[in-house]
DNA sequence: CAAAGGCTTCGCCCCGCACCGAAGTCTTTG
DNA sequence: CAAAGACTTCGGTGCGGGGCGAAGCCTTTG
C-alpha cells in the first residue's frame, strides 16, 4: 500500500524551534519571521528556513505585504490537526508551576478562531451546566435560548453535515472547548464588544471590565475570573 | 506559555522507516521487531532502536511473551491522531497508479479496531444513502432498523456523551467511514461470520464468498466488491 | 540617490542520528 | 547442556540538518 507522507509532517514539527513558531501561530493571527524568530528564540536567517521547511510541508503560508513577510497556518484543519496532536503529546514540565503561578483564568488565548484557554474551558462548563449546551455523540448541540444573542451567536435552524459548535481538546487544560463556527462567532463578539482586546505588548488576549461584567451576568463567570485579570505573559526561556 | 511538546510526537514521526512501522501498526494488531524491520525495510537492531524511540514517545507499547516482544499502538486515540495526520499530509506518489492497478475494493483492512479502506468508505456511503445512517453536526447518527442487527451492531438506547458511530477520514480514500464503537462492532461480527479473514500471508483482509454475498445481500454493494475479490499484497519497494 | 530595515542566500561548523556488523543476553528447543 | 532463534547493546561510519555570521536582494524612508 501507499503508505501516507506523514513523515514530512513529522519532519516539520520534529524540531523544538519549529514547534515554538507553530504554537505562536496557532493563536490564528499572521507573524512576521522576525516575531516568529524571536517566539522561537534564534536569528532571523534560522527562522527563515524553518518557515521555508513549515511552508515545504503544507503547514504555513506565507504572504509578502511591502518589506514583510507575514506568515500563517494554511488553514483551520492544520490548526485542529496541530490540537489533536498536542492532546496525546507529553506537556512541558514546567507547565504545572507556571499555570499555578499564573492562577485562575489569567492565561486567555484564541486558538486559530476560537477562543482557547482557561477561560474557554469554563464558558463551555458555565454553558452545558445551565443546560444551554448538549454534550451528546461527540458533539456540542445548542439548545434555543436567550444567552445565545447576548453571545452574538445565532444558532441555526437546522443541523447541517458539518458541526456547528465542535468539541476541541484545549492542549493546556486537556478539556473540551467550543470550535467551530459557534466559537468563531463567540471570539469575533467578544472582540467586537470590547469584552476582549488583544493586549499591545505581549501576546494572547485581555479580559476588559464589560468583559467581566458580561460574563458574569449572563454566565456566573465573574468568580473564575477573580483571580487573573490579565493576559499573563507567556514568554519563556 | 508552556509549550506541548509536540515536538516529541513530530520527532518520532519524522523518519521514514518510522513511519512504514507505524502504518503497519495501524492495522490494530501486535508486531514483532522482526515482522516491522521487515516491513520498514531496516535491519532488525535499527528496528529495535526505532521502536525503542517510539516507546519514548509513547506511540507505541511492547509486551514481551516468551523470547519475542510484540509492539503495538498505545491506544485508540494514536490510531485516530495518526489518521488525522494522515489526511493533511501529501499522500505518496505511487498511490493513484497502485489504486487504479488493484481497481474496486480490493484494498480492504482494518485501521486499529475498525473496518477501513474503500470498501469501509461504500459501507458508509451506502448506510446513508438507504436511510439507516444520518450524517449531521459532524457525527453519525444511526437510525433504528434491521440493517444494525445483520451488521453486528447493537445500537444503544440513548445517545450518550460519547459518540457511537464516529466519522473517520480515511487516509486514501479521504473519505470518511465508521469507527468509533459501532466501526469496532462491525468489524469484530464480519471477522467473526467469516465475512472476511486475515489472509496466512501478507497484510491487509480478504472478503469472503458469504461476506460478498452478505455485503450484496443487505446493502447492495455486490457491483462495487465485482473487480477486486480479494486483498492485494500491500508490499512495495 | 543614499541609508535603513526586513528578509533571504551562502558558507561553514558541529551535533545528532540512521544504519549496519559484531558481540552479548535471554528464551526455547533438541 | 548445546544449539538455535529473537532481540538488544556497542562501536563505528556517514549523512542530514540546525545554528550563526557575512553578504546580497528588495522595499521603504529621508
Amino acid at each position: 500500500m501507499a503508505t501516507p507522507r506523514f513523515d514530512i509532517i513529522g519532519q516539520a514539527i520534529a524540531d523544538a524551534s519549529r514547534t515554538r513558531m507553530l504554537c505562536e501561530l496557532m493563536e490564528g493571527r499572521a507573524f512576521t519571521n522576525k516575531e516568529l524568530a524571536s517566539a522561537a528564540g534564534v536569528t532571523p536567517q534560522t527562522a527563515s528556513a524553518h518557515l521555508r521547511l513549515l511552508q515545504d510541508a503544507g503547514l504555513v503560508v506565507a504572504e509578502k505585504r511591502g518589506r514583510c513577510v507575514f506568515h500563517r497556518l494554511s488553514g483551520p484543519e492544520v490548526a485542529h490537526t496541530l490540537e489533536q496532536l498536542a492532546a496525546i503529546a507529553p506537556m512541558d514540565s514546567l507547565y504545572r508551576a507556571q499555570r499555578r503561578k499564573a492562577g485562575g483564568l489569567a492565561e486567555v488565548r484564541s486558538c486559530y478562531d476560537h477562543l482557547a484557554g482557561p477561560l474557554a474551558v469554563a464558558l463551555a462548563d458555565a454553558l452545558i451546566a445551565r443546560g444551554h449546551l448538549r454534550e451528546e455523540a461527540g458533539g456540542f448541540h445548542p439548545v434555543a435560548g436567550a444567552v445565545w444573542a447576548g453571545l452574538g451567536v445565532t444558532v441555526p435552524e437546522h443541523v447541517g453535515r458539518t458541526p456547528f459548535a465542535r468539541p476541541c481538546m484545549d492542549w493546556t487544560e486537556r478539556r473540551l472547548h467550543i470550535a467551530g463556527p459557534m466559537g468563531r462567532q463567540i471570539l469575533t463578539h467578544a472582540l467586537e464588544a470590547g469584552w476582549l482586546r488583544r493586549p499591545v505588548r505581549g501576546r494572547g488576549l485581555e479580559v476588559t471590565a464589560p468583559g467581566h461584567r458580561a460574563l458574569h451576568e449572563m454566565l456566573g463567570l465573574g468568580g473564575v475570573l477573580a483571580r487573573g485579570t490579565t493576559s499573563k505573559s507567556c514568554e519563556e526561556a
